[in-house]
DNA sequence: AAAGCGATGTTATACTATAACATTACTTTT
DNA sequence: AAAAGTAATGTTATAGTATAACATCGCTTT
């Protein structure tokens, strides 16, 4: 029986840098074995959201850029979201229309999110069992499952009264 | 053991308009149960959307609204969905920005939903099984789940090669 | 050097949704 | 029946999300 893996909500006071870091070190060593073009301003949103540490709309990344790339408009954004989004990089909650850094790029899954509406903070369950669950219950209404969204919102324990 | 039940994807020759009367019934008695004003735009709107049989978005909803109401603007639809999602006559489907009928409105579920790239179809689930097994994992991580959006994309039977 | 191609620049526009305030219409109270 | 209160709708404006289309740049391959 194979265990689910699942990263914990934060706490507080964790150094946001090592994560972001850490982040783009897998993505560098993970667009060199595939051959794809980790460039500078792809590099740099997906830098802009690990640091955001919480879902990221695309305006507000694209405002961020702007501070330091002034030319940036909508496309260069949504360009850079699609490269990341393909490269499984970075994953959009469409419940909230924004965008967060993927913890783990190199498993091809389905993103299953918890999503605390206090703190605003995501966990990433990598959950086979779960996927697995609903794939079976797809294939017996007769769907054959390509992509599946998940979304839990909720709140964690530190945003309960 | 209480069994999953859904919806299964529809043959292209059933009658739409029974589903379509049968759903306007069914909420004109759960809005009389309820207290609930089901207005000319509400029911209007409600019917524009299961007479469409797959995901309507808002504005091709508005198209439809206004060649009978000319003076109908966005607020006029973002308000009447926004009555029927919160008596859950209706559903958004996020990965699609559309709108779809509840097929079980008096049950207080969690919308899961299978949806079929090809022919744009899609059933709805109601399988607590699932509702309840996310609910545990979330709660293993430490959200306590207030909402869940499940929708799984792919091909239904007719629509694979 | 030339060709080819992927990435980016640039302008415009489509699509999705809500804010804010005015008016209407229904319901409850008197 | 009149007045008051509330829910619904009308109306104008704007915020927020995303893509189309075409030009240019820069790298790589020939």
């Amino acid at each position: 029986m194979p265990a689910a893996t699942f990263r914990s909500f934060h706490s507080q006071s964790h150094d946001h840098r090592d994560c972001v870091a850490a982040a783009l070190a897998r993505a560098e060593s993970l667009c060199r074995r595939r051959g794809a073009r980790f460039t500078r301003i792809r590099r740099r949103v997906l830098e802009l959201i690990w640091a955001g540490h919480r879902p990221l709309p695309a305006y507000e990344l694209l405002a961020q850029l702007r501070r330091e790339k002034h030319n940036a408009t909508p496309p260069t954004i949504y360009r850079a979201l699609d490269f990341l989004l393909a490269h499984r990089l970075a994953h959009k909650i469409e419940s909230l229309n924004a965008y967060i850094g993927c913890t783990r790029p190199q498993h091809d899954h389905a993103g299953q999110f918890l999503i605390c509406d206090g703190c605003r903070q995501v966990a990433e369950l990598h959950d086979p069992e779960l996927q697995r669950m609903l794939e079976r219950k797809a294939s017996r209404a007769g769907l054959k499952a390509a992509r599946q969204t998940i979304e839990i919102r909720g709140r964690c324990k530190g945003c309960r009264p």
